[in-house]
DNA sequence: ACCATGGTAATTTTT
DNA sequence: TTACCATGGT
């Protein structure tokens, strides 16, 4: 098909030494990988074994992996060349040599994924009656995680955060014993599943060795998501050296049949949250002396519009290095710019654009996306009222049902009984008797042994000691296991034992008698795993392979690339290109995200995030907000997000019934303006919104939020680049969680709490106004103390202090 | 031991 | 608003 543009060549056929390629959005990047692989086994003689790709999603894994078939000769492929995410890549070198690490670990580990580490987290938290509000189940996890990807161990976790407290200290300990059960459990989570790979590479040469001496051309996706771990652990097979200090590549025949080619793209660094460093993306080239960097920066997917507004955006930031993106696809159309009276207004307004698009071009492709998976049901509904097929990624995913999921824990048990949660997950699972009293008395018993729940169990079986009735149930449990189990061992084909899993434990017949609607469904979709299984058996899998596959699945690969609409987030849509997108709820709280407020480096991943999303667009891009949106409940008013600022209004056509924030702002001499102007005075503003019924709450329009718009508008676009820190800081006035204060009209300028204000109260110290309701004195205010939660007040009756 | 009810927490983003 | 958990009744 297409030839490669100088530097797309160049990226190809370079073929040893290390290299980075910085690829800018929509400049071929995957092109480039697929085209390099088969360069390097078609014209240089590479054994494709010896090649290793590693990517973050099995969908890119998966892409590639098509993509390079497609290029080679059929039949060419007598060995695959590794294409793998890193997770996998770490279960591979786990599964074969983990016992090498004598850490007690046997290669039958079972992998625990999220949902399995909240469970044992809570079963931590409750066995030490931790039970208050400051350390939740999932915040105790992030704070582990944390911990475990800058090797800090539990013991120096408390001393190591910046204010040791009563916090740290309970998440210190619940992160012992997490660490402890794991372990017992012989189970992995996925940070371990890095780490502990790091670990053997790093202290088992032959291990070691081995991937470097296999691996002679190693190349890595989206390299601007890497962390600390995950590069370490590409450098231990790249370089072959567990030396902490730079090793020498610098030999001469070092690249002999050898590279390391890492590519990325510094502006759609989006997971920092979880760890990723664009400092490794920026040290590349000084950790490997000789490095040849690559720039690719000519777009072929956007067109003019697109891109600018995209280029525009990410000019905000700070933290970065310009680049030039450019393309010659042409000026094209303006962005579709909407704003709705609310969540349902903007929903059926995009279904309604996408019907459209739909019926001029039957085989379009459109995408909606949005910040938070909670957002798609309103796109789903209103879809489905259109009846326009749709394709939703993320939210809960086939394997997250707990039917699903519940089968596959005693398909673990058969491979690995000591697998604590899986067992508490089938123990009682079809009902069979063995209820909570039981259960207490098991844990205790198990706390006094300090052995697996399993071993356990086989104890008081043996013993006795749990009464005829109970020990009857356990023993039938047991049993069932160790049948599964001998099952497992033997030669009994996958799809098999997926059934076994199912009717052998009564799990069907258990379904089936409860004839309930749910139950069907339930029934509907264990019949599909056992064709899920049924296919994977085909391709030669184990039940090993099947149950890491359904562990390591993740909710992005559900894309389905020929769906006409597809629903998802702005992360899971990384990687992707449509030629229709919508980007919707862009608003301040939303996108850029409230939780990202307090931080400077947050903001900026969030306008990465932005930039993303609007690169994801090949000819229509269209963006939405919604005035008033409902979150857990209750209608809350919402303004459009600082970065609609930041793109030119002349890239944006107004598409809003009415009037709306963008033909305000874009037209100064128009009677919105001289109301707005009067309303900026503090006259009656009287509204140029659509009337809508009593809604009284901060819109776009009322005064403060006209002022804060105006003045970052002219903030920022005045000498520039100074990004969204410039000027006064403004967040006093903006609602901190999309919450605001009654409109103006109503209310008695500015002496009451404003919201994001910090105030100090007698008992619970200083907290922040996180919601004002009401006017003045009146005004009821919803305040955060740290270490108290949320406290509600009047006003007037609180004991308040503004400081 | 199982089921129903009510209270409360939850929504960033993912392997 | 929904979903999950904990509690209490049967």
């Amino acid at each position: 098909m297409d030839k490669l543009n100088a530097e797309q060549r160049e990226a190809v056929e370079t073929i040893n030494g290390p290299l980075l390629i910085l690829a800018g959005a929509g400049s071929g990047k995957t092109r480039v990988i697929t085209y390099r692989i088969a360069y390097l086994i078609e014209r240089a003689g590479v054994p494709p074994w010896q090649i290793l790709a590693m990517t973050f999603t099995n969908k890119a894994a998966g892409e590639m992996k098509a993509r390079v078939e497609a290029m080679l000769p059929p039949g060419r492929l007598t060995s695959a060349p590794l294409i793998s995410t890193f997770h996998s890549l770490c279960v591979r070198i786990l599964r074969r040599d983990i016992e090498r690490l004598q850490a007690g670990y046997t290669r039958n580990f079972t992998i625990y994924d999220t949902d399995d580490q909240a469970r044992v987290v809570r079963g931590i938290m409750k066995d030490f009656g931790i039970d208050d509000k400051t350390v939740t189940a999932r915040s105790a996890l992030s704070a582990i995680s944390w911990a475990k990807n800058r090797s800090i161990s539990p013991a120096s976790y408390a001393n190591q955060a910046e204010f040791a407290n009563d916090r740290t200290e309970k998440i210190a300990q619940i992160y012992k014993v997490y660490e402890a059960r794991l372990q017992q459990s012989n189970a992995l989570d996925f940070d371990d599943l890095l780490i502990k790979a790091v670990v053997l590479l790093r202290q088992v040469e032959a291990v070691r060795s081995y991937y470097h001496e296999r691996y002679r051309h190693v190349l890595i996706d989206e390299f601007q998501d890497t962390n600390g771990i995950q590069y370490e652990l590409a450098r231990l097979i790249a370089v072959g050296s567990a030396k902490v200090e730079r090793a020498n590549t610098e030999g001469e025949s070092f690249w002999q049949n050898r590279s390391l080619c890492v590519v990325g793209d510094l502006d759609q660094s989006i997971y920092a949250f979880r760890g990723s460093d664009y400092n490794i993306i920026l040290n590349f080239q000084h950790d490997f002396t000789g490095t040849k960097i690559i720039k690719l920066e000519q777009n072929y997917r956007s067109t003019q519009t697109i891109l600018e507004a995209a280029n525009k955006v990410i000019a905000k930031n700070t933290q970065r290095f310009p680049k030039n993106l450019f393309t010659e696809v042409g000026q094209g159309e303006k962005i579709r710019y909407y704003q709705s009276y609310d969540g349902e207004g903007e929903a059926s307004f995009v279904a309604e654009k996408i019907q459209e698009h739909l019926r001029r071009d039957p085989k379009i492709r459109c995408a909606v996306l949005y910040r938070t998976n909670s957002q798609s049901r309103l796109f789903e509904e209103s879809l489905r009222r259109r009846s326009i097929a749709y394709n939703i990624v993320g939210g809960f995913s086939f394997y997250e049902r707990a039917e699903v999921k519940d089968t596959i824990a005693y398909l673990k048990l058969a491979l690995n009984p000591n697998d604590d949660v899986a067992l508490g997950r089938s123990i009682n699972t079809p009902p069979r008797g063995i209820g909570k009293t039981t259960l207490d008395t098991l844990a205790r018993h198990q706390k006094d042994l300090d052995i697996s729940l399993w071993e356990t169990l086989g104890v008081a079986v043996e013993n006795r000691s749990l009464g005829p009735r109970a020990t009857t149930a356990l023993d039938s449990f047991r049993q069932i296991i160790l049948a599964l189990g001998e099952k497992a061992a033997g030669n009994e084909p996958l799809a098999e034992l997926v059934k076994a899993a199912t009717l052998d434990t009564g799990y069907v017949k258990w379904l089936q008698e409860d004839k309930t609607e749910e139950s069907e469904t339930r029934l509907f979709n264990i019949e599909e795993l056992v064709t899920a299984a049924v296919e994977a058996e085909e391709h030669g899998e184990t039940l090993r392979d099947f149950i890491d596959h359904a562990a390591l699945a993740s909710d992005t690969d559900q894309y389905k690339e020929d769906a006409r609409v597809t629903l998802m987030t702005v992360h899971a849509a990384k990687g992707l290109e449509f030629p229709v997108v919508f980007i919707v709820g862009v608003e301040e709280g939303l996108f850029p995200h409230s939780r990202t407020f307090q931080s400077e480096e947050e903001l900026e991943e969030e306008r990465r995030l932005c930039y993303v999303a609007i690169t994801r667009a090949q000819h229509y891009l269209y963006i939405t907000h919604a005035m008033k949106r409902r979150t857990w409940g209750e209608e809350l008013p919402a303004e459009p997000s600082r970065f609609l600022n930041e793109i030119p209004l002349e890239l944006l056509q107004d598409m809003s019934f009415g009037p709306s924030w963008l033909g305000f702002a874009a037209r100064p001499e128009t009677q919105h303006n001289r109301q707005a102007a009067s309303a900026l005075r503090g006259d009656q503003l009287s509204s140029p919104v659509k009337k809508t019924t009593n809604y009284s709450g901060k819109t776009y329009n009322s005064a403060d939020s006209v002022r804060d718009f105006f003045k970052r508008r002219t903030d920022e676009s005045g000498a520039g680049g100074q990004g969204p820190g410039a000027g006064p800081k403004d967040s006093g006035s903006r609602s901190l969680s999309g919450k605001a204060k009654t409109d103006s009209r109503h209310t008695a300028p500015d002496t009451g709490f404003r919201v994001g204000a910090r105030v100090k109260h007698a008992k619970y110290g200083t907290g922040v106004v996180l919601r004002s309701e009401g006017a003045g004195d009146d005004a009821k205010l919803t305040v955060s103390f740290p270490g108290y939660g949320l406290k509600k007040f009047v006003a007037k009756f609180a004991a308040l202090e503004k400081i």
